[in-house]
DNA sequence: TGATAAAATCTAGCAACGCTATAATAGATG
DNA sequence: CATCTATTATAGCGTTGCTAGATTTTATCA
């Protein structure tokens, strides 16, 4: 008989649980949603609490009760970038089977950037506090960075090396043309270039 | 007789004119000192307005009558940033007269990057209305350029593009490594494989 | 030199920000 | 239905970028 009132109890409870655990995420993703719609129209100095808070009809302690911070919502938002990221150059490396990996994946990588520069931006906005090799890096960080390696890995001895300067380019393309340094005009030819560069000699 | 007088006039003025562009031009420098100081201590949310004002011993308005908004500050130091980067790079290239251009630019590049982390975040951070190579872009942003453009003049046709690729790849890895995302532990290595990629081919 | 015009500077305050202590309300429990 | 807990809102603190208007300092000229 306890036995059943304990079931019953945990059956209830745990649905109950379950329910709210839904509700909770909803509103996170309403309010990581709500953030980057803004960023993206409006830059990341107009994702304000209060004007989320407002955009998701909750107070603004809501928001905290789920990210701790402002720059608790932001580090959300560029770990999903990363996981986002890594998913585009997944697809990008397997669609080019036996076509030019190298060349797909740059091409996708760019192009997730020119995509979306607000979610860019934030992925490299915040200083981590432990690099991105370390074993406690969230999954997401390790993702992306391990389709690049792969891109590597037979053709090249020390191809983790290969694989950081490989990134350092594409980041640095993205980054000084999303920042206006760089003319999107010669686009096509930089990106042939880093190709040419990247393959060959490994 | 009228002649002597006007004389007179326009020296005392242009003498005392001489002497407020001075103050003038010694409170600026005390300002974006004192910002340069302040980041590179404490991080640019810790560069405020109120706290800079604090520094110079002088009220807020003033601060605003020089730079407009605390982003013309950041900006003016952006400028000011590409200037010495352009000169340092310069100094590498002359260096290295004779031994390895590339080399010597790459390790004078990182090397600025990595004295100066929070001038070479500033130097990023801002949105520029224009882009790097237009005609009306500030001389100082134009000279780094002008340095890097240099080391594949003769070497390869269409110097502009390698340039610009170069530029990407220090630009990554420097970024790359401020942000935390790459170990400075292999920097040598990254480095050397860096040189080894634009020396050959260009 | 001393009054007057002009330039430089400060005071004080606005609106908006991130964040939080505390009150109010809704929901689950027995 | 009463009580207890978890959720949500109100209201406010301290700080920010920025500015209108008062005030002081400096230059001009009889």
């Amino acid at each position: 008989m306890l036995f059943f009132i304990l079931v019953v109890d945990d059956v209830t409870t745990s649905r109950i649980a379950e329910r709210k655990e839904r509700d909770k995420q909803a509103r996170r993703a309403q309010i990581i949603s709500a953030a980057r719609r803004i960023a993206e129209l409006e830059g990341w100095a107009n994702v304000t609490v209060r004007r989320l808070s407002e955009e998701i009809s909750y107070s603004q302690p809501v928001l905290y009760a789920h990210f701790g911070s402002r720059e608790g919502i932001l580090a959300a938002i560029a770990v999903e970038g990363f996981g986002e990221l890594g998913i585009a150059l997944e697809k990008a490396r397997k669609r080019a089977k036996g076509g030019n990996a190298v060349e797909s994946i740059v091409a996708a990588y760019l192009q997730f950037a020119a995509a979306s520069p607000a979610l860019y931006e934030v992925m490299f906005l915040l200083n981590l506090s432990v690099p991105f090799g370390q074993a406690d890096t969230p999954p997401e960080l390790r993702f992306g960075f391990a389709q690049l390696l792969e891109l590597f890995q037979g053709q090249s001895a020390r191809a983790e090396l290969v694989a950081e300067l490989f990134w350092a380019s594409l980041h640095g393309i993205a980054d000084l043309t999303r920042t206006k340094r760089l003319p999107p005009s010669r686009q096509k030819e930089r990106v042939k270039k880093l190709v040419e560069l990247f393959t060959f000699p490994g």
